[in-house]
RNA sequence: GGAGAGGUGGCUGAGCGGCUGAAAGCGACGGUUUGCUAAACCGUUGUAGAGACAAAAUCUCUACCCCGGGUUCGAAUCCCGGCCUCUCCGCCA
């Protein structure tokens, strides 16, 4: 969420950030309107209540000096009348222009290129060799299938497509993964490991800016109104909401584990095969909270983070600066890492690591008190460290050998129990 | 699921229709004293919104004692609904 004064002053840019964010957003014009006669109800509500505290104390005194007070009271309620017209007025107002508030999608920071889509991202890293076989690599859903590791039809008879079951080492190679990524951010980059609640009520997912726009995309349940959570940065990130952290407190650093619910309504008939995209899939997330001053400096350490899970798994990647046009709703600036699957003959996004700057903690009054003593929104960024599904795509299709068994990586051996290689079984 | 108790400022905790944005204590901050530390003493110590000012400083007003409604000239205080916490009982991984 913006502030509403930034937009009032500022109209022109907001327009502008809407434009280059392909958003279909709410209207400026239209809430800058309603804000106007907000602002006037309140004046004029205030002016009404100030009499009647006059009134009130007229009141009290005539009645403490055993005086008649009913002409003033009978003055008095009529202003009481009056407040209650206009407060229906003002509380008819006030959701929409909530409403509308909440559709204004995060301004993109300088430095972020202007594009329509995917197309216009730039490559501003590349990292590792392209791994050459000499036989065809096999994509991931042959190699999954053959050593008896990956039954997608047995998921999809238990619950639908994009559902996976994982089998015995296959299995174990998911566990090991968020085991080493978790182990890797507690251990190395200083992160507080965290196993927050997988379902989340309304508030927490407006808070991260899910809610109102991509409701469509949860799984909601009934009769609670709780969602899955699509990330852990919900839970996560509302940690702290309407809270005041203590300047000496930050920057907090966050990793958990959690599976990402994403009903993927929009996407149908996209990356069906295989297990590129699905509804239900395990991420280690990572999570910042920082002074505004450092957050751009914060963004390229959490890249960095997140950058060393494929290092040490040795996986090719590449990092993209996404341009406007395919950055998300609520980020300012945001990198994605993506993964080369030699089997399926593509880059994977495995990791969207964003810098919200002030918006989310806006929306989550999360406040900091600075050294002077002032009260200012913290800077949220949040980062993949990493999505496993596609982690796993990337081992499986680059470690495959030519009888299509899989040389688990050195790292993650010791997560293992003694496993160095997959086989076919039997 | 059943029964009860309760939610007040950074914290503890009083108030239970007007004198209360809220006692007292603790904490924090500033000062005096002190060779330093401690102690003692004095002072300060909420947030949000609207308006005034070109703007900042500042000033005025409004609101906020879990949230939302109601009663009343007037609500932290009374009534109703919701949420949350705690205790006891039942059930259960």
């Amino acid at each position: 969420m913006l502030d509403i004064n930034f937009i009032r002053n500022n109209p022109e840019k907001v327009k502008q950030a809407i434009a280059h964010k392909q958003e279909n957003a709410a209207s400026v014009d239209q809430l800058l309107e309603l804000d106007a006669q907000r602002r006037s109800l309140i004046h004029t509500c205030e002016q009404l209540k100030s009499r009647r505290n006059e009134k009130s104390k007229e009141v009290s005194e005539l009645k403490k000096r055993g005086h008649d007070a009913s002409g003033i009271i009978g003055e008095t309620k009529k202003i009481g009348d009056e407040i209650k017209s206009f407060e229906e007025k003002l509380n008819g107002l006030e959701p929409q222009i909530q409403n509308l508030l909440l559709r204004i999608p995060n301004i993109p920071a300088a430095d972020v290129p202007i594009g329509k889509d995917a197309n216009d991202n730039v490559v501003v890293k590349t990292w590792g060799q392209r791994k050459t076989f000499d036989f065809t690599p096999l994509p991931h859903w042959e190699l999954g299938h053959m050593l008896n590791i990956l039954d997608l039809e047995r998921s999809s008879k238990i619950t639908g497509s994009g559902f996976i079951l994982l089998k015995g080492p296959g299995a174990k190679l998911e566990r090991a993964l968020f085991c080493f990524m978790l182990d890797l951010h507690t251990r190395e980059h200083g992160y507080t490991e965290l196993f927050p609640p997988f379902l989340v009520n309304r508030t927490s997912m407006t808070g991260t800016g899910q809610l109102p726009k991509l409701e469509e995309d949860m799984y909601r349940t009934s009769p609670d109104d709780l969602f899955l959570v699509p990330t852990a940065e919900v839970p996560v990130t509302n940690i702290h909401r309407d809270e005041i952290l203590p300047y000496k407190d930050l920057p907090v650093y966050y990793t958990a584990y959690t599976p990402c619910f994403r009903r993927e309504a929009g996407s149908y008939g996209k990356d069906t095969r295989g297990i590129i995209r699905v509804h239900q899939f395990n991420k280690v997330e990572l999570v910042k909270l920082v002074r505004p001053e450092t957050s751009y400096d914060e963004l390229e350490s959490l890249l960095g983070n997140a950058e060393k899970v494929l290092q040490l798994l040795g996986l090719e990647y590449r990092v993209v600066k996404l341009s406007t046009g395919d950055m998300s709703f609520a980020a300012a600036k945001c990198y994605d890492i993506e993964v080369w699957a030699p089997g399926a003959d593509k880059f994977l996004e495995v990791s969207s690591c964003s810098n919200f700057e002030d918006f989310q903690a806006r929306r989550m009054n999360i406040r900091f008190r600075d050294e002077d003593g002032k009260l200012r929104f913290v800077h949220t960024l949040n980062g993949s460290g990493l999505a496993l599904p596609r982690t796993v795509i990337a081992i499986l299709e680059t470690y495959q050998n030519k009888d299509g068994s899989i040389t688990i990586p050195d790292v993650l051996q010791p997560y293992m129990g003694g496993i160095r290689i997959i086989a076919r079984q039997g």
